[in-house]
Order: C-alpha cells, then structure tokens, then sequence
DNA sequence: GCCGTTTTCGGCCCGACTGTTTTCAGTCG
C-alpha cells in the first residue's frame, strides 16, 4: 500500500468525521496525519516495519494504531464504521466549490439528498431554500459551482501558469500607482500544480488598480470585484485572486498569502507562544485579556520572520516539511538558483527526435549561460522517436567531434558532450551492447514502453540497468506525466537506494508536465547521497527554458548546488563522467 | 486526535467574504 493510498484512507476519515459533526480539531488531526504522509517519501510500510510510525509528525498513539491496522489487513474499521453511516455519494458533494461538511450533512440530514445529481435538481426547483441559511441566491450559486465541477476542473501546470502570471504582474507594474508587486500563493512557492493564481500589489490607490485589473481583455469572467480584492478567470478557468494592500503591511500580506496554510498555522502557532499574533496585516504583540497590542512587523517578509526569531525562510520551503525547525536551528539549506547551473544534461537534436541541428542547440545552451551541454538523442528501439543504430552513433559521434574542434578553434569555451538516452527493454537489458556506450560520455537510461508492467518487473529492469557500469543516470524515474499518465510501478525508495548502491544520478526532468524526481523524493535522493542531475530534455532550443522548473523542483527538493551534478563546471564534469 | 520553554489537561491560526441573518454560520485559503 502506498502512501498515498493510505493517506486517501486518512483524508476521508477526515470528511466523513467532519460530515457527522465531530470536533474540528481531531478532523484536522487526520487531515494533518494525511499531509504528513503525502510529503514522506519514504514508504510508510517501512517506517512501520522499524516501529517509528508514531516519529512522523501529527501521528500520535491512535493514528499510529490504525496505519498499522490498515498495513496489516489492508482496512480500518474505524473507516469502516464511518463509511456504513453515510452513502458512498455523499462525498462527492464536497468537491462542489462552497459546499463544505455542514451543508452536505444539512441536505442529507434534511431533505435525504445523497449525490452532486440529487442536489442539482433540489436546487432546480427551489427546495434548498427552506432551509435554514439557504436561499434563492444560495441555489442559483450552487449551481453555478456544480457546472465548474463538472467541466473537471484539473490543477494548472507551473509552466503554463508561470508565464501568465509574470504578464499579468508586468502590467501591473507599468503603473504609477502602483509600489509593489508579487505573485504569491503556490505558484510562488513553486508547486508543480496550482489551483489558482495569487498576485499581490501595493498601491496608493488600491480601488483604482482593482479596477483596471479587472477589465484586463485576458479573463473571460470577473468573479468579484471589490475595493482591494478582484477575482477573475482566464479563458481555461484558472482563477486569479488580485489582493490591493497598504505598504507597510506587504510583507506581512506576501508571508500569508504565500502560504502555505499549514506552514502558516505552524508559524502561528510559534508566534502564539511568544505573545505575538500574525495576520496579513502585521505581527502584533498580544495584550491582557487578548487585546491587539503594538504592531512589530509587517512591511517586510524577513520582518515576520525575525519578529517569530527566525530567519527568512525561502517560498519554496514553506509546506511544514520541518523548515521552520531547521530554521530554528540555523540549518536551512543554502537551495541551488538558476545561476547555479553550469550545463544541460539530456536533449534531442534532429538526429532522433529534435526540431534543430546539434550546433544549433549548443549556441542556445551558450546564449543561457552554460559551459557545456550533453546531446542525448534516443536509442534504436524507440522507432517513432527517429532512434540512432550504433552505425548513426559512430557518425553523430564524429559530428560533435568536429563541432567540438570548430568551438575551440574559434577560441570558444564551451562543450559538447556526446551521451544517449538509452531505452530500457522490457527484460532490463539496454538497447545498445556495451561497446556502443563505452564508446559515448554519457548515458542516461529511460524506460519508454511496458508501462503497465507490476512493480516487481519494473524494479527487476531497472536493477539491471543499473548495474550496467556504463550508466550515469536515469531519466525521469516515474515516466509520469502530470494529469494526463500515471507513473509506471516503480518503487521508488528502492530506486533511490539503487542509485546510492551503483552510483548512478537521478534527474529531475524539468519539462512542465513530468518534473520528475518530484520535489518529495528528491529530498530522500539526496539524503540518502544520490547525485541528481536537473536537465530539460528539450527537443527545441526554447525547451532549455524549462530549467528554471527544474531548479525550482529542486529548491522544493531541499537541493543545494552541491548536490546537483551540473553544477560543476566542464572539467568537473567530465570528471564525474571518469567516476567508475 | 495531537501535543508540551507555563501544560499529561486544555488548548488547538486568523480573517475575509457570502448569504443569510439582525448577530452569525459556513466556507475558503
């Protein structure tokens, strides 16, 4: 059982508690217990196995009992219980946007309403509003939410929102009236999906900037529009919260609308225990008989975080994975930029799949900066991706070569690795014999076909590819891709563990709809010492951009330069190339 | 249900917004 199974166990007790009227805060036990679980990475069967279950955080006596009960028989009665009070349907109702637990229990309680379908027609004909807290308003909205829900609403890539909102927060900046502007919210804090869109601005005239916001020609609809919040969506349905605030509160506004909310609740928390309270508009020392007292911080983020006695902690850090204890304890990692990166390490020229020739995807690595870049086009067998025999290797072989002697004859320092990505075969042999590979740089292996293999032949290819000594690394460990393919059976801790054993790199891929190693297991990558590479795999020059996606799974991923092979510089490199 | 730099009991983040109410409950982030 995965631990995302066994957090989706923890995650409904959570609703189905929370639907029959329990304490909210042993709801958000469970609630907690499931984040804890999602951010591991380690499997929780292991954890389990050394008798730790109750060292993961928010996991106490109970919860612990009942992962255990669910390892051991696969159920929890306790679930169970719950599961015979309600119909299955019921759940359902909570993914409509405004209809939490209260309502879903009134309307079954009430009217016996059971499904998102029983509850579309109630509103139809107008029977929700007899009662209590319902209206003809409440009807009509809920039916609004209820087609939103249905046109299955998918979280939005970093890559595609990324890019609208920089737009969005350049016009903003273009303005007089406006002093200051950020995204905040997941996307600033990098998450590799985001529900919706967080822009801060502060103004002198915050009504105005609402105003001009919200007739911007790129949203087709203006949910709300008030004097210092604007909600809008673009055509995709990607929500975008615009939040107007005074100067002197825009850190405090950044820190809380940067989230996340369970690293917010946590610093709170601490702040609590020092007789601060923090709100988006401030810290504020606490006074007798709970008055508001003085105002200590606010208009910077480091401000907040110095008022709490901690140091500024980076977005990308802020999901209550233990930064704040790290924090705390002067350990924050020193997380790896953009500027950082030295080279790409996986990307197709038009010999296999790539739009452009091998000189042309060199000078677009030049242009960004990078000392060196590695051409890994693909292997035989992948023959709709234009796959290279050993023959066509030896001539791209030759073409590098002679690309290489033109660059330093020209007196240019740069580099051009020759590696292949090298298919893995359904029984774990690789697609080229070994004298093909001893003869390249650089070999990065990639399963491509038997997807839906079990995770026992899954592991047992990748075992024997990793035990090819010519292998560097591996790309794009899970094969997923982000709301369209589920990662292939791999376990990954072994992987990781793997890894470690043959000294072989696990890549982040950084295309927007893999960022694979995700951030989660690439923290567990590096503390067990695995090398990670982050590469862009582009198959057209403007594809090298997605690096920045990379670096910031890798930065989510707790990774500094260190840890991330391409940082080193040509020589180091190709050192590294020599290491077995 | 969890947790401990006052605590093994009694707390548990904080405010905005909405639609319904005449002071508030529910939802959201």
């Amino acid at each position: 059982m995965t631990n995302a199974e066994i957090a989706a166990v923890f995650r409904e007790i959570a609703a189905l508690l929370e639907i029959d009227g329990a304490d909210t805060f042993r709801v958000r036990s469970y609630q907690r217990v499931a984040d804890s679980l999602e951010s591991l990475g380690e499997n929780v069967a292991d954890i389990y196995a050394r008798g730790e279950l109750q060292k993961i955080p928010g996991v106490g006596k109970s919860t612990a009992k009942k992962i255990s009960e669910l390892l051991d028989t696969g159920v929890v009665a306790a679930h169970q219980e719950l599961r015979a009070k309600f119909p299955e349907t019921l759940l359902e109702m909570l993914s409509i946007s405004g209809f939490g637990p209260r309502k879903v229990a009134l309307v079954y309680n009430e009217l016996g309403i059971k499904s998102v379908e029983e509850l579309e027609e109630a509103a139809e004909e107008g029977r929700l509003r007899e009662l209590q807290g319902f209206g003809a308003k409440s009807e009509e909205n809920l039916l609004r939410s209820i087609a939103l829900y249905r046109q299955g609403q998918k979280r939005t890539l970093l890559g595609s929102a990324l890019p609208r909102a920089q737009e969005l927060v350049k016009l903003l900046q273009a303005r007089d009236d406006v002093l200051q502007v950020s995204i905040a919210g997941s996307l600033r804090r990098g998450r590799e999906t985001i529900g919706d869109m967080d822009i801060l601005a502060t103004s002198t005239d915050a009504a105005g900037v609402c105003e001009f916001f919200a007739g911007l020609p790129q949203f087709s609809e203006v949910i709300a529009h008030g004097e210092t919040k604007v909600s809008a969506r673009f055509e995709d349905n990607l929500q975008v919260d615009l939040r107007a605030v005074e100067p002197e509160s825009f850190g405090a506004a950044l820190q809380y609308f940067t989230g996340s909310q369970a690293h917010n609740i946590e610093l709170r928390e601490r702040a609590q225990k020092r007789d601060l309270t923090i709100n988006e508009y401030g810290v504020f020392r606490v006074m007798e008989q709970d008055e508001r007292g003085e105002k200590v911080a606010g208009e910077t983020e480091e401000g907040v975080y110095e008022a709490v006695g901690l140091p500024w902690i980076p977005p990308e850090l802020r999901e209550a994975r233990g930064e704040i204890e790290a924090a705390e304890a002067g350990r924050l990692p020193e997380l790896i930029t953009l500027d950082d990166i030295r080279g790409d390490c996986q990307m197709h020229s038009e010999w296999s799949d790539g739009h452009t020739s091998i000189a042309e995807m060199a000078t677009a690595c030049r242009e960004r900066g990078y000392e060196y870049c590695v051409i890994t086009d693909h292997s035989v067998s992948l023959g709709v991706a234009g796959g290279l025999t050993p023959e066509q290797v030896q001539a791209e072989a030759a073409e590098i070569a002679e690309l290489n002697e033109k660059l330093r004859a020209e007196g240019i320092d740069f580099r051009v690795f020759h590696g292949t990505e090298v298919d893995i075969l359904a029984d774990g042999s690789l697609d080229y014999d070994d004298d093909v590979l001893a003869a390249v740089d650089f070999v990065i292996v990639a399963i491509h076909q038997g997807f839906s293999r079990d995770e026992q032949r899954i592991m047992k290819r990748l075992r024997a590819a990793l035990e090819n000594p010519h292998v560097d690394c591996v790309a794009h460990p899970t094969g997923r891709l982000i709301n369209t393919r589920e990662a292939y059976a791999v376990n990954l801790a072994e992987l990781i563990d793997l890894a470690a054993e043959h000294d072989v790199a696990l890549e982040i891929n950084a295309f927007p709809e893999r960022l694979d190693l995700d951030d989660v297991h690439c923290r567990l990558a590096r503390d067990r010492g695995v090398d990670i590479m982050i590469n862009t795999d582009a198959h057209d020059p403007a594809h090298l951009d997605y690096m920045q996606f990379g670096v910031t799974t890798a930065r989510r991923g707790w990774l500094e330069a260190k840890d991330v092979v391409n940082t080193r510089s040509a020589g180091e490199f190709e050192q590294w190339l020599h290491r077995k």
